[in-house]
DNA sequence: ACCTGAACACCGTTCAAGT
DNA sequence: ACCTGAACACCGTTCAAGT
């Protein structure tokens, strides 16, 4: 037993990650981190500039975990399929990351190699330039929103509510108002994340295999 | 001059959101709140269960601001046009809100107009339980995800970071390992995020279009 | 080079006390 | 009913000091 180990960034970045996943991003504290790694606060900062890193650092421990197959003989929507879904189910495995994403995703190493497959399997579909970059954008839009946006996630409940609570929120609406917003909660409630998800990138992958490229 | 008005929840809003859009996120505090409307800090609990609901607050007036032409007998494709177009200017207009708005959407009573506006456009192609879902919660996917993710936005790029600078740093990679991701920075130089953000709209709306309803 | 304790300038919020 | 000062338990980070 005894000290774990040497201290590294690699350790800290961890240790980060395990702390937001069980306690959220307001547990990720330099104080709390330097207790579960076991040293005093400011010896954090040997190994990291500030609380901003840290929060990088977490972030790119999230997109590295981005498994795909990667077959670049795969018709381009397969590709796109892989690979989407991937990015998605890396965001969805750690649900208090993802409102860091967005902000640190362009500084992000861990996202660069899935963003140029993705976009490899894009620009097969006849894309380049402002078309590609806008295939582009359309898809990780999607993707983030779709992780961010569950209609029962973790996410969208208050702390320390019930998982089904938002779905009873929507359904104890007026109803002569706001029947299609029934309508879907109701259909919420028994779907699966996943599915929803697969079934809205396939409708941009229809748009993106109909509408002329360029 | 004097004192500027009794103290309400609706004053709070509208001073809480000034004060995101001035100094950001980290600027919205109860203390600097106080300051702002003339009273102690202890004063806001009077009105304001704690920090959250000021949160919560800013996201509906955000939302709130969302403005679209009600067109009932207009085809469906101009409505859900016009409506996510509308969503995502609101969003646009306060980008420091905007990490704040998934987590709080599902408790924003300002969205539940616009979100029944577009439920009943997208219903009008064909769709109803299960496939409305998905197709509402793509649309909206797309709006937040473009509205958090521009490339050179302010929300992309670090605290005091020149404008372009996102887009520079891309073209700095190494062009043999990712010649694509240079290749959108370079178009997204001279891109226009509302642009950018119709053409994404428009594969989307060929999808629903094209994809069987049900 | 790596570690650390004390201290500073902040937070949100509880509590008791005012009018 | 509405307001508020003092105090508590936290933050991130600077600084000076250790090995």
């Amino acid at each position: 037993m005894g000290r774990p180990a040497k201290l590294t960034r690699e350790r800290l970045q961890a240790a980060a990650l395990a702390l937001v996943d069980e306690q959220g991003l307001a547990g990720l504290t330099m104080r709390a981190l330097a207790e579960r790694v076991g040293t005093a606060p400011m010896t954090l900062y040997n190994h990291v500039e500030g609380r901003a890193e840290l929060e990088a650092l977490v972030v790119d421990a999230v997109l590295a975990e981005t498994r795909w197959r990667d077959s670049p003989t795969a018709e381009w929507r397969d590709a796109v399929r892989e690979i989407a879904t991937a990015m998605w189910r890396a965001a969805r495995a750690h649900p208090h990351v993802i409102p860091l994403i967005p902000a640190r995703r362009s500084r992000s190493a861990a996202l660069r190699e899935p963003s140029e497959a993705l976009l490899e399997a894009l620009a097969r579909s006849g894309r380049s330039g402002a078309a590609l970059l806008v295939a582009f954008r359309s898809v990780t839009a999607l993707v983030l929103g779709f992780a961010q946006g569950e209609l029962a996630g973790p996410l969208t409940a208050a702390a320390g509510e019930a998982p089904g609570a938002v779905i009873e929120r929507f359904r104890a609406l007026p109803a002569f108002r706001y029947p299609r917003l029934i309508e879907i909660a109701t259909a919420a409630s028994t779907s699966d994340p996943e599915d929803e998800f697969r079934a809205g990138l396939e409708l941009l992958i229809a748009g993106l295999a109909r509408t002329p490229a360029r």
